[in-house]
This record gives structure tokens, sequence and C-alpha cells, in this order.
DNA sequence: GCCCCCCTCGCAGTTTTTGGGGAGTGGATT
DNA sequence: AATCCACTCCCCAAAAACTGCGAGGGGGGC
């Protein structure tokens, strides 16, 4: 029993993984995939915006939906800490100081999430930012060796994971990713940086007017309200780098 | 000679992947990889949006050159096509319609680049995207076969590739990030998904001189000129999500 | 106890942005 | 040849955002 056992092998999983034709399979390849581990939990969790969550894996029902009420996605020091980083990493070696993290962390331990953690960050097209995340109970030692043995493997499922919760997901790009020309793109990277639109217009050497142009079309094509929404969507889609 | 012989095995490669301490060890590991595959050419492409390139590989001078003096980033269907992709792509599947893409196809093997090729979109944090790629001159039939089998061996090489491109990034200056206060990133958070001051203040319950408060402290921590600058800033350092 | 930060609210005036019109050039695609 | 799109420029009025002034209560840390 346990992760101390083996090193399971993945080799039919991933093919599983690849002709799973919905949420429910995926839902019954993580269990599987918890079973074959013997860790306490896995979860694939798609981090999308304005709280609406998006994801499968093991966690108990009561823990998701107090994870939502509490509104925990803005203090998780594993979103926080994976958004900046590229690599997976250990629950240990995120910032857990500050009062609301340590109470997150009290809160999630009592609900059988488990004290040791490993998370990995999965980016996609426009900004898409998920986490494939294993959670267990138990000794660092253990832990350490369980994730170091398996931290490839566990990179190959967890992009895997994502690939098939994109092609899932409906909602999540409706809208015709309409591309930003050039100069809409310089736009809005100068009112990113915040340049103010006469500023901009001078460093492109191009009127106020135009630039005002550039912005309202930028604007249209993101579906965007504002100046700043529009550039919010162009950053989080990765259409402009600051 | 040339991936039809076997699959080579990359375990030791990534330990040294993992350990390399200077673009000059990338160099050589992908030098060796190519080898050991047998393809024409593989490269690491870290695609900035400011035009500026950065990676290693093995395509020769002339091209690399001839792809930055042409403006190539611009309308390589390589990049446009992967940027909107997770999953890693065969070249025959992108979209070569449009003149320049074709001329750009026809200057490429000119170049020596070969007819077949397979790239494997990479992203980090703050809208980081990278390629990593394999060419070869052949048949379909084999190319296709070798990149089905090679697949996950070169996902993950990419993945580590990237890490450590990510390392080793010159500019990379860890600002002090100053965090918001919970009403703080309220506001912000709003104002990225499009509302205005005053729907935000309502969404909020406060008046709209209280949320102008927390827009202008915010703006003030994140040392930004103005709110749209602010939103941009809070967006690539992690601090909201939209 | 004191200080700092977070939260909340108000008024007045200036600057900037936005929304809605119109108009012409040049390049690329069809 | 026709059409589409990107790029450039202009005016005007309304809405929004910014600047600068001030005020008070509550909580946590030193």
């Amino acid at each position: 029993m346990g992760y101390l056992a083996n090193t399971p092998r993945l080799d039919g999983l991933i093919e599983r993984l690849e002709s799973a034709e919905g949420l429910e399979d995926l839902q019954l390849l993580i269990e599987e995939l918890r079973d074959r581990y013997g860790v306490d939990h896995i979860v694939y969790h798609w981090v999308a915006a304005s709280g609406q969550q998006y994801g499968c894996g093991t966690y108990p029902m009561e823990w998701v939906n107090r994870y939502l009420e509490m509104g925990y996605l803005r203090i998780d020091p594993v979103i926080q800490g994976c958004y900046q980083r590229f690599h997976p990493v250990d629950w240990k070696r995120l910032d857990w100081s500050g009062k609301a993290a340590r109470a997150f962390l009290q809160d999630a331990i009592a609900h059988g999430i488990g004290n040791q953690g490993f998370s990995i960050p999965i980016r996609g097209p426009n900004g898409q930012f998920a986490l494939f995340t294993l959670s267990h109970s138990g000794p660092d030692e253990d832990w350490a060796r369980f994730t170091d043995e398996n931290r490839r493997d566990l990179i190959l499922v967890a992009h895997f994971f994502n690939q098939k919760a994109l092609e899932f997901e409906p909602g999540r790009t409706p809208d015709p990713v309409q591309p930003l020309s050039p100069r809409e793109l310089e736009a809005m990277t100068l009112l990113a940086i915040g340049y103010s639109r006469a500023q901009a217009a001078e460093t492109l050497s191009i009127s106020e007017h135009t630039l005002r142009v550039y912005v309202e079309s930028a604007r249209f094509k993101l579906g965007a309200m504002n100046t700043t929404h529009a550039v919010a969507r162009a950053l989080s889609r990765g259409l402009i780098v600051v």
C-alpha cells in the first residue's frame, strides 16, 4: 500500500487518457491514478478567472465547496506560487507566512487534504492556467522521494490531462480569438507599461487620434468594455507581455 | 543512420540537462540530442514578443540571420500555429495557405531546414513562450512514425530545456512584490474584468470615493502610472487572476 | 500607549479618455 | 478588378478618471 511500494507503469494510462471522451473519463482516470500511486488525493484544477473553477479530482466535496465559499482561490499559496513558477513545486517550498495562508493550511489539513503536496503548473494558449496536484499525509522524506521519482511521469500526465481539458472546454474559448494587428499590439503594450494615450502616440510617432483608433479596434476585437479591460485581456491571453 | 534506426534512451540526458549551467551546455546537449535521434535539426527557440530572440539549436547561421533580417517571426506559420495550440504539432498540419507562408517555407527548405518538422509549444510564467522544434528531410510516413514514437520524451525534454532557459534568462530581476490588501485586490480584479470605478464601487457596496482610494493605493504600491498600468502589473505579477 | 495600516466617506476642479461621426491611402487577397 | 483590412488623420461633446484637500473608526504590532 501507499507510495512507498513502487512506481506504477503509466504506459497504458496515457493512451487511455488520450482517448478519453469526457470529464467523466478524466474523473475515473484520476481516481485510478490516485490508487496506483497510493496517495491521498490527485486533482486537476483549471484555474479560471473570476472565481469560475473547473476540473476534476478526489478532494472531498466539502472541501471543494468550502474552497469556493471562502474565496480561498485568492489566498491559496499554491495558486499564488505556481502562477509565478514554471517547474513543479513541493508545497513546503511555497510561502506560508501570512496569517491567512496558515489558516488556510490548517483548514485544508482538517479537511483531510494532507500535509504534503506537489503541484505542477500547466499553461495553455490565451493565458490558460491549470494545476495538477497530488497531496498526501505522511513524513517529509517519503514524500520527497516519491515526488522525485515520479516527477517526470507526473509532468507528462499533467500535460495530457490539460490537453483533454482544453478539448472538453466549450465555453472557455467561444469568442473567435481574433488576433490583434502589429500596431494594435504596440499600442496595447505601451498602455500596459503605463503610457498615457498621448505618450504612446508620441512614442509610435502617430497622432493621438490614430492611436485611439487602434485602442478602440483592439478593445472591440477583445470584447472589452474599456481600455483597462482590453489590456487585461490582452495580457491574460498572452497577446502582449509586460 | 537516422531516425529509422531506433529510439534512444534519454535517461541520462535529462539529468545532464538539469545540471546544465549555461547556454553553452544547452547547445552541446541539443547537438547530442540531434545526433542521438538522427534528425537534421533540433532548436529551442524562446519567442519574445518584442522581436528579441533567444535560444540555441543546430540551424545554420545563415538561416538564423535571414530569419531575423526578413522578420520571419511575423509570418512563420509555426509560430502562429503553435501560439494558439497546446499540444505538439506536425508542420504539415499548420496553415500554409497565404503567399508569404509558402515563400517562407521555400526559403527554409532552401536553407536545409528540411521538409518535415515537429514543434512543441512551451509556456512559462508572465506569458513566456518558447518552441522546441525538430526538423528533418524525408518521407511523410517515416516522420509520422518517428514523431509518434518519441512524442512523450520530446515533451519532457522541451519542458526541461525551457526550465533551464528560464533560469538563464538575462533580465531576471525579481522586483519586490508588495502585497495588496484584500480590498485593493478586489478593486483591481473588478477593474480588470471591465468594471468602471462606479460599477466596481457599487459591486463592493462602497462609495466610489472609497474605491478610488483603493485604486490609488494599489497604484502606489505597484509603482504604476495609472489604473491601466496598475492592473497590468497586478496581472503579470500574479496578484490577481482574470 | 502609540503608530501604522486598513477600511470608510466627502467636495471641488482639472485633465484625460471615450463614443460617435467621417475620410483617404496603400497593400494583400481573391 | 474588386474587396478587404491595416494604417493614418480630423472634430466635438459627454463621461470617466485623476489631483488635492480633509475626516474618522478599528485592529495589530512595537
